[in-house]
DNA sequence: ACCATCTTGAGCATATTGGTCGTGATTCAT
DNA sequence: ATGAATCACGACCAATATGCTCAAGATGGT
């Protein structure tokens, strides 16, 4: 059930490219602060302009920023964007179902669903500007305690 | 966001086992039944038994056998033990909690905890009893379809 | 012209996934 | 006792994904 580094290393791009508001970052800069190699960070960032998240620049005082507000970016899309589905087994994606070899049998696909159903609920309700203002409430508080149970 | 085939396949396995209550099921019984191979699903039945969810005997009528009853087999602690915690990042993980480099500036951890969460609630509430009678109850009714949004 | 900067594609080491196969070790039926 | 059935275990392997590095090109500002 994990994000990738490279999920994780676009989500920060976006959130130091929303606080910046507005203003051009190089890839130096975004690099240094969200302590990923500028190689890599080169990929994302390319990747992030294909799918519209960010605007570049070239030559002197160049470098990118957001296209739109933090305010219209869903977390949800970036990770399937980034990631692929958000559902557990394709059994159970809306935007790359395959069926099961095991098909009507199948006991497993309404956990799946469920699964899928709650991930997407919460990060497609769950915006960068969410983010950024501290907006995403945890039922601990934001401590790493397993509430009766966890992982 | 995904599960491996390997922890779908445990959980077939559990589940014809769990439907059979108590019979002794063979090796090559439970590969058809799951379609997966005879082969791999020696490992990880193999696996199955050292975590102890099931028993093996060997020899002439041998086979595998649930050690204890399905109302008692989480689908969170399977799916842990198959494939490593639940938490999408270690960050956010409470058994297996690594710090994230930008520490206190890292405005993804509350996001990373809460999916965590909710997660661990769906999967620790379900046992191998709830997927056998379908008490599983997905928000769709089991259908595939983005509630407004999906994945 | 020149330099800063993004753009693009090649390449690569490592880990993970998803298996296969062969050889034992047991146990039961006869 | 013997042999067949069955699990146990470890070696091995191919394909793919991950997480990068690097070099060379394109582009724009000064």
């Amino acid at each position: 059930m994990k994000v990738s580094s490279r999920g994780e290393y676009a989500l920060r791009a976006l959130l130091v490219l929303g606080q910046s508001c507005g203003e051009v970052l190089t890839i130096g800069e975004i690099a240094d602060m969200t302590l990923v190699s500028c190689n890599y960070l080169e990929q994302i960032m390319l990747q992030l302009k294909n799918l519209g998240y960010v605007r570049s620049k070239r030559g002197m005082n160049g470098g990118y920023m957001l296209r739109t507000s933090p305010k219209g970016i869903c977390i949800g899309d970036v990770i399937r964007n980034l990631e692929g589905p958000l559902s557990p087994m394709s059994c159970a994606s809306v935007t790359a179902y395959e069926p099961c070899p095991l098909e009507a049998a199948c006991m497993l696909q309404p956990l799946w669903i469920l699964v899928r159903e709650t991930v997407a609920r919460v990060l497609d309700e769950t915006t960068l500007d969410d983010l950024i203002t501290g907006a995403v409430v945890t039922r601990s508080g934001g401590k790493i305690i397993e509430s009766s149970h966890d992982g």
